[in-house]
DNA sequence: TTCAAAATAATAATAATTATTATTTTTAGT
DNA sequence: ACTAAAAATAATAATTATTATTATTTTGAA
């Protein structure tokens, strides 16, 4: 029995803050940036929130350096790019490849649900 | 100037350990199996030693639930599949196709360098 | 308007990992 | 083999990212 979800202020900031850009940042980054706007929320309102709408399907998580998560406002598939340099998680422009997940299902034998594909190198500004 | 790896009965136990298994451990559980011969290993001995060789490219680091970092004792190229229910990590037996990189070198200004791929499910035995 | 359920701020606690330090190993040069 | 500098170690403290606790406030249905 998941609790029903509520209406809160900092949830709705929360959300919009993270639609409102597209560097997927930590949950460290969206809450500096929300502090501007309501200066006491606390670090762990905007952890418990972005879990609270990962969990719902509305965001998503992601695991790019095994370090810090990062959150992505959407939840259509698609590729991003770690910058091994400034540590930047962006967005590939490219239609993801379905076939992934045929091709490693028949050299398997599990049941493959999801593929995430995560390039990396260096980004525009650290070349 | 990277300091030159000087050799280390603990090191090679760890090397060793990681290369007679195919479950790609966590250092805790690398600890936890070389502690049987070498009781009195250090749990910081076996992060450090796992950082040194995949920061030496002789063994590479999976960063595969956002959380514990995972070990690999082959650098070749590989899938993986993460087990959401257990937690397992498994080799994918499928070639890598490289055109993923190119294609993505092709959508993107990034310069490019590598492809992780983590497919993600059920195994066999959490189904 | 009332009231229970959920959310919050503040903070404590936990888990994974890294840093510190005094001591021990390793190894290159005698 | 002997010595000494560099690197590695064990033990432990510290740090970082994240989650839990708790007393208080907000939300929303009746």
């Amino acid at each position: 029995m998941p609790a029903p979800i509520k209406y809160s202020h900092q949830r709705e900031a929360i959300l919009n803050n993270l639609k409102s850009r597209y560097d997927h940042p930590t949950a460290e980054m969206v809450f500096q940036d929300i502090r501007v706007d309501i200066p006491n929320i606390s670090l762990a309102t905007v952890y418990r929130n972005l879990n609270q709408l990962a969990d719902a399907g509305i965001i998503t998580r992601l695991s790019c350096n095994g370090k810090t998560d990062h959150f992505d406002a959407t939840t259509k598939p698609h590729y991003h790019f770690l910058c091994t340099s400034c540590g930047a998680v962006k967005d590939i422009d490219m239609k993801p490849m379905d076939s992934l997940i045929t091709e490693a299902s028949n050299h398997s034998p599990y049941k493959i649900t999801d593929a995430t594909v995560l390039f990396s190198g260096t980004c525009e500004t650290c070349q």
